[in-house]
DNA sequence: CCGCTATTGATACAAAGTATTGACAAGCGG
DNA sequence: CCGCTTGTCAATACTTTGTATCAATAGCGG
């Protein structure tokens, strides 16, 4: 079975997992997330829902992300963009351009963190791995505008 | 030659090979950051240089990480921790428990990117690369307190 | 030693959240 | 069906990690 994008359900039933309350602003919120196809920000989210508080923006995009329906990636800058989490366990590929983000999975990135943990000491618990690239759309437009 | 972990002068020689002045409070700075042997935030820092003032600990801070002498790493929950860098090229094994950070190099991580970049489309620009561990003090100690 | 200009400290502002608070409202216990 | 408990809400204040502005100062080059 192909994990595929999560839909406005999906996410519910999410938050519903966790024994939350589904409310008219979470609705919205799973909604107004699915609607759109790429990565967005907290603050431009909370700006397309007229009537749904920032602090509610906020904490939902949190409840999304601790039940794994959400990604938290980090910029180049560091700052954060949310996405919806398509497959079990991945890496994301950031476009610095256009600030497109995509999912990735390749075995080298497993066959590395067992190669590691071999010389490492303690217990290893966690990592992050973000790639940034021009993507093929922004490579072929001419990179530097 | 291997590189040793820089010394004060070595980072006030990375200033003014970036063509800057070298300030009392930078060299204050200088001093203060290699007299301590562990990561440390901003603020820390600017809390213990009494006279420095804030936005100037921000300004060589960034300076710094420009010039290559720091590294500035980022924590699991996103906050951000300086640390000298020594090496050329590496990564950053981050204990989770006492917040240490080590670097490290590890041939799979070019390895792993050089079989990634065949697999990508466009152009690879750069990557983030955090361990997360508890290290062998902690882990020996008691993980869980 | 003088002057130019980078640098400074203070302060305000910004981005990304978190904590608090009073108001509701949903579900349950009877 | 009523009332209570408790989760959730919007608004707002606060926090953290910086960056921008600006007048005053202090390096450095001659």
């Amino acid at each position: 079975m192909i994990p595929a994008t999560p839909t406005e359900d999906d996410l519910i039933a999410a938050m519903e997992d966790r024994g939350c309350r589904i409310t008219q602003p979470r609705r919205d919120i799973a909604a107004t997330i699915t609607r759109r196809r790429d990565a967005f920000s907290a603050e431009e989210l909370a700006a397309e829902l007229d009537g749904v508080g920032r602090a509610t923006v906020y904490r939902s995009l949190r409840l999304l992300v601790d039940a794994g329906a959400l990604c938290k990636t980090t910029m180049p800058d560091g700052s954060p963009r949310y996405s919806l989490d398509n497959a079990r366990h991945h890496h994301h590929l950031v476009c610095v351009d256009c600030r497109r983000i995509d999912e990735f999975r390749h075995p080298s990135v497993e066959r590395m963190l067992r190669a590691m943990s071999a010389d490492i000491e303690g217990e290893l618990v966690g990592h992050r791995l973000e790639l940034y690239r021009h993507c093929e759309v922004c490579f072929a437009g001419g990179g530097s505008r």
